[in-house]
DNA sequence: ATCCGATTCCTGACGTGTCAGCAATCCGGT
DNA sequence: ACCGGATTGCTGACACGTCAGGAATCGGAT
């Protein structure tokens, strides 16, 4: 099912934007943050990679023009990975459809105790593994 | 949920026996046939690889020795994959604590009405994605 | 018998992920 | 002030996946 359910997904999400999954990722989390920027190690630590992972990903993205790097004020070793707005835009337009993709092919199929049980499941994997509960969403 | 237990998984897995899930996922599926031999093409399509993704990871456990190649009787074109002693063994060694590595992250937490919902998600998506209802266990 | 498209598998080039290791910087104890 | 270890991010080498393309073979139509 996962096999099948993310090549849907990541093929609806290349045709529609030229983004893939993790470009997506990047991006989604980057706007999370109000002025679009994020420290590089707490980047990583929230998509659960490692530096070396980002440091290269981040390097295409660059070339691509999606995300720009800055200096960290107060840390020179640190840096800074910056929204552009050619990315901001990208986002934008890839966004509708990458939710009503995983709507189509995944949520909206199921029974609305379907989706509590998923949620539920996750929450109790999510803790085994990390020994702490996941942030979750704000509740309903 | 689905990144950690992946990476818990696959770390499980290569501790105990040096093998990725992808290598897992080759080998156990060699051996559901009697022989242990499978056309590349229908291997391929059991795993849903692609023909070339078949290729080069087979060449690769190959010159590992968990598998090796064999012309296919009555077609020149085609390549029959066989389990070898070693790629048995090897698949002998890992299962116990590969299926253990399953059941302790996450079947285990759940419950049967969990496992249940899971079943049931599982055939809705796979139902929707590809047209069939999926193979399914044998009922219990 | 022969031709031509389809099938089967492999290969090479390239994008991406992991790992080990490095250089720069930071910071706490002295 | 300064020393040593920790932190931060980057790089290079390698493993792996996808894609385009090619060689050999098969098989049906003529």
């Amino acid at each position: 099912m996962r096999t099948l359910l993310d090549l849907q997904i990541a093929r609806d999400l290349s045709r529609d934007g030229g983004l893939s999954e993790t470009d997506y990722h990047v991006l989604s989390t980057l706007s999370e943050q109000r002025d679009g920027c994020w420290r590089a190690r707490d980047l990583a630590a929230q998509l659960l990679w490692s530096t070396s992972r980002l440091a290269h990903h981040v390097g295409r993205m660059e070339e691509r023009g999606l995300v720009a790097r800055q200096p960290v004020p107060g840390d020179a070793r640190g840096a800074l990975i910056r929204l552009t707005g050619p990315g901001r835009a990208a986002l934008a337009a890839a966004a509708p459809a990458h939710v009503a993709s995983v709507r189509d092919n995944m949520i909206g199929l199921l029974t609305p105790a379907e989706v509590a049980a998923l949620d539920s499941i996750a929450s109790k994997i999510i803790t085994h593994l990390t020994g702490e509960p996941p942030a979750g969403l704000p509740p309903r």
